[in-house]
RNA sequence: AGGGGCGUCGCCAAGCGGUAAGGCAUCGGACUUUGGAUCCGACACUCGGAGGUUCGAAUCCUCCCGCCCCUGCCA
C-alpha cells in the first residue's frame, strides 16, 4: 500500500498510527478517488464540549493535519430552540485550548440554509419529497415498528405542485408550527427505519442566534449535514456508530439533489469513560440541578472542567491518541487519562512544597529566631528552571500523615526515635510526642543535625524516608481542593435507573487549613504545581491574593499506597 | 422479532491466510535527597463458541452465543 506522503507529495506530518479511518484515506488517495483530504467537526452548540468530543477533534484535525488536508469547524445549528451563542463561544474557545486552529474554515450550517431550501425545492420537483399533514402522533403510527413495515401517508402522493405550493407557504409563514413537514420520499417498507419518509423541515417559530427571525422552518440533521458537508467540500466525513443506520439516508440525499461532491461517512466509536456521564442532558442537568458549581466545575468531564482541573491540552490529545479509534463499543480506564496526564506535567511542573494536614515539629536544638534560606532544585526533570530558596527555621509544619506513633512495617517516615530527612534541609529525630487532653498529637519535638544540611551527612549515612515541609512562620494558608469522581459506580444509573443516585458524596474534599511555602504567593490562576511527594495542583480562579486555593489535579502515584491495601 | 454494527490479555488496541505488535494496569528487581521519575524483566501455545476449507486460519466458509445502536417534527 501506498503510502500517504508518496501519493500526494504533499507537505504531512507522519501518521502516528494505524487505524481503519487512515487506512481507508490511504486507499481513497492512492486510488485517485481524492487528491487530498477534508475533515470536519461539527458540534451543536447546545452545551459545552467534553472529552468525549475532545477524541471527534483529535481524530478530524490531525487526520487532516497528517494527510496534508484542512478540517473545518461548522456548528451544526438546525435546532434554534437549544442552542445558544454562548455556547458557540465556548465550544470555540476549548478547541483553540486544545491546540487545533480551523483557520478562515469556520463554518455554520445556518450560513446554508437559503441553499438547503433550494435542495429542498429540487427535491419536490423531482417528487423525492412531499409535505405532510399528519401530527407528529399520526406519524408515529404510520411509521410502522422495529419489525413491521411503516404505512404511507395520505398526503404522500399529492401532486407536485401541491407541495411546492404548500412548501413556499410553510417557509411564508402561512401555519403554525407542527402544522406541516416536508418529508422525503423513500421508502415506508424499508428495514431501516430512517429511511421510512424522514422529515426533512418542520416549521419553528424560534429565535435563532445567527439567523434570528429570518426563518420559520428548520431543516433536520439528516438532511442538512450530507448537504454541508457536500458545500465544503469534506471528503471523509467522520462520526460514530449511532449514525451508521443514517449512513443510507446521508447517501440519499446526495445521490438525489444536483451536487457535485459525495463526502464519504465513516463511523467509528465513541468515547466511553467509566465512574461519570457524558450525555448532554446529563451534563445539562448537573449544571442546573446545582450538583456541580458549574461546566467548568473540575470534577466535570467537560473540557472546561478538566482545564480548570490543572488537565494538560498536550495530555488530552497524547490520551486521544492512544486510545485509537475503531469500532467497538469500548470504556477507556481512567487510569490511562491520568498516565498522560503525570507524564506531561512531570517534564513540566515546578516542584514546590505545601502541607495539606499540617503538624507542627519543633526543632528543640535549632537556634532560637534564627531563619536560613535552603536551595531548592525547581524541577529535576529540567535542570533548566533552575533552583529558588526557602525559609527554613526551628518551627515546621510536616504533613500529619507523615507521621505514625505507632509505625507499621515498612514505615520510611517519622516515629518516635527515628530519624528522616527533611527535603532539600537537615535530618530530624523525633524525640518527643506532645498531646492535648484529648490525646490528639499537637507537637513534635525533634532535634536536628546540623551536618546533614542540604540533604547529606559527612558520615554519609543513610536515611529511608524524605519528607516535605514548611516554616511555620513564612508558610502561607491556603485552601486545597481534593477531587475524586463524581460519581461512585462505573456506570452511573444502573442499578437504579437514576444516575443522580450514584453521584460520590466525597467528590469534593476541601482542606481550609493547608500552608504551602511562601514562593507561591502570586501564583496566576492556572498555574500547575507539583506538590512534592503529593500530586499536581493547579491555583483555581477563586484564588485570592489573600487566600490561594488549589486544586489537586492528579496524585502522584502512591506505592506505599498500594502496599497498605494490600495488606 | 426486522435492520445496522461489534466480539483479540484486567482496560484500550494492532493484525487483512504463514504461525499473536504496542500502550495502560499488574507483578518482580535496580536506582533514587519526591515510597515520584527513570531503568531492567515478567505478563494471550491463544484470538466469543462449535464445526468446516487449507500444507497452514485470529484472519476464509457455516451455524450458534453475547453485547451495542435504531420506532424525535433532537443531533
Amino acid at each position: 500500500m501506498e503510502r500517504p506522503e508518496e501519493s500526494n507529495g504533499g507537505e504531512t506530518a507522519a501518521p502516528v498510527r494505524r487505524d481503519f479511518i487512515r487506512s481507508r484515506i490511504d486507499e481513497d488517495l492512492a486510488s485517485g478517488r481524492h487528491r487530498q483530504v477534508v475533515t470536519r467537526f461539527p458540534p451543536e452548540p447546545n452545551g459545552y464540549l467534553h472529552i468525549g468530543h475532545a477524541k471527534a477533534i483529535c481524530l478530524n484535525f490531525t487526520v487532516a493535519q497528517e494527510f496534508g488536508g484542512r478540517c473545518h469547524l461548522r456548528f451544526d445549528d438546525t435546532n434554534p430552540t437549544k442552542e445558544e451563542q454562548e455556547f458557540v463561544d465556548n465550544i470555540e474557545a476549548d478547541i483553540r485550548w486544545l491546540g487545533f486552529e480551523w483557520g478562515d474554515h469556520l463554518y455554520f450550517a445556518s450560513d446554508y440554509f437559503e441553499r438547503l431550501y433550494g435542495f429542498a425545492v429540487e427535491l419536490i420537483e423531482k417528487d423525492k419529497a412531499y409535505v405532510d399533514e399528519l401530527d407528529a402522533e399520526q406519524m408515529r403510527e404510520y411509521r410502522g415498528t422495529l419489525t413491521s413495515p411503516g404505512r404511507e401517508s395520505p398526503y404522500r402522493n399529492r401532486p407536485v405542485a401541491e407541495s411546492l405550493d404548500l412548501f413556499r407557504r410553510m417557509r411564508a409563514g402561512d401555519f403554525p408550527d407542527g402544522a406541516l413537514v416536508l418529508r422525503a420520499k423513500i421508502d415506508m417498507a424499508s428495514p431501516n427505519i430512517n429511511l421510512r419518509d424522514p422529515v426533512l423541515y418542520r416549521i419553528r417559530r424560534a429565535h435563532h442566534h445567527r439567523t434570528g427571525d429570518d426563518w420559520c422552518i428548520y431543516p433536520m440533521y439528516d438532511y442538512t449535514h450530507p448537504l454541508s458537508d457536500a458545500i465544503e467540500g469534506i471528503t471523509h466525513s467522520l462520526c460514530t456508530l449511532e449514525f451508521e443506520d443514517h449512513r443510507p439516508l446521508y447517501d440519499w440525499v446526495l445521490d438525489n439533489v444536483t451536487i457535485d461532491c459525495h463526502p464519504q461517512q465513516i463511523e467509528f466509536a465513541r468515547l466511553g469513560l467509566p465512574y461519570t456521564v457524558m450525555s448532554k442532558r446529563k451534563l445539562i442537568d448537573l449544571v442546573t440541578g446545582r450538583h456541580v458549581r458549574g461546566w467548568d466545575d473540575p470534577r466535570m468531564p467537560t473540557l472546561a472542567g478538566y482545564r480548570r482541573r490543572g488537565y494538560t491540552p498536550a495530555a488530552i490529545r497524547a490520551f486521544a491518541e492512544a486510545i485509537g479509534v475503531a469500532k467497538a463499543n469500548s470504556e477507556v480506564e481512567v487510569g490511562l487519562l491520568e498516565h498522560h496526564l503525570r507524564e506531561d506535567l512531570n517534564q513540566h511542573a515546578p516542584r514546590v512544597m505545601a502541607v495539606l494536614a499540617p503538624l507542627k515539629v519543633v526543632l528543640t536544638n535549632y537556634p532560637a529566631g534564627k531563619v536560613e534560606e535552603v536551595e531548592a532544585i525547581n524541577n529535576p526533570e529540567k535542570e533548566s528552571d533552575g533552583s529558588r530558596r526557602i525559609p527554613f527555621s526551628g518551627e515546621l509544619y510536616i504533613e500529619r500523615e507523615d507521621f505514625a506513633e505507632e509505625p507499621p512495617k515498612g514505615w520510611f517516615r517519622l516515629s518516635p526515635g527515628k530519624e528522616v530527612r527533611l527535603k532539600h534541609g537537615y535530618y530530624v529525630r523525633c524525640d518527643e510526642v506532645i498531646k492535648d487532653a484529648a490525646g490528639e498529637i499537637t507537637e513534635l519535638r525533634c532535634t536536628y543535625d546540623p551536618e546533614s544540611a542540604g540533604g547529606t551527612t559527612p558520615d554519609r549515612r543513610k536515611v529511608k524516608g524524605t519528607l516535605h515541609w514548611v516554616s511555620a512562620s513564612h508558610a502561607i494558608p491556603a485552601e486545597v481542593r481534593i477531587y475524586e469522581s463524581l460519581f461512585a459506580e462505573a456506570h452511573p444509573g444502573e442499578r437504579t435507573g437514576d444516575y443522580l443516585d450514584d453521584l460520590n458524596p466525597d467528590s469534593l474534599r476541601v482542606l481550609a487549613d493547608a500552608r504551602v511555602e511562601p514562593s507561591l504567593a502570586g501564583a496566576g490562576a492556572g498555574s500547575v504545581f507539583q506538590f512534592l511527594r503529593q500530586g499536581y495542583f493547579c491555583v483555581d480562579p477563586d484564588s485570592t491574593p489573600e487566600r490561594p486555593i488549589f486544586n489537586r489535579t492528579v496524585g502522584l502515584k502512591d506505592t506505599w499506597a498500594k502496599l497498605q491495601k494490600r495488606s
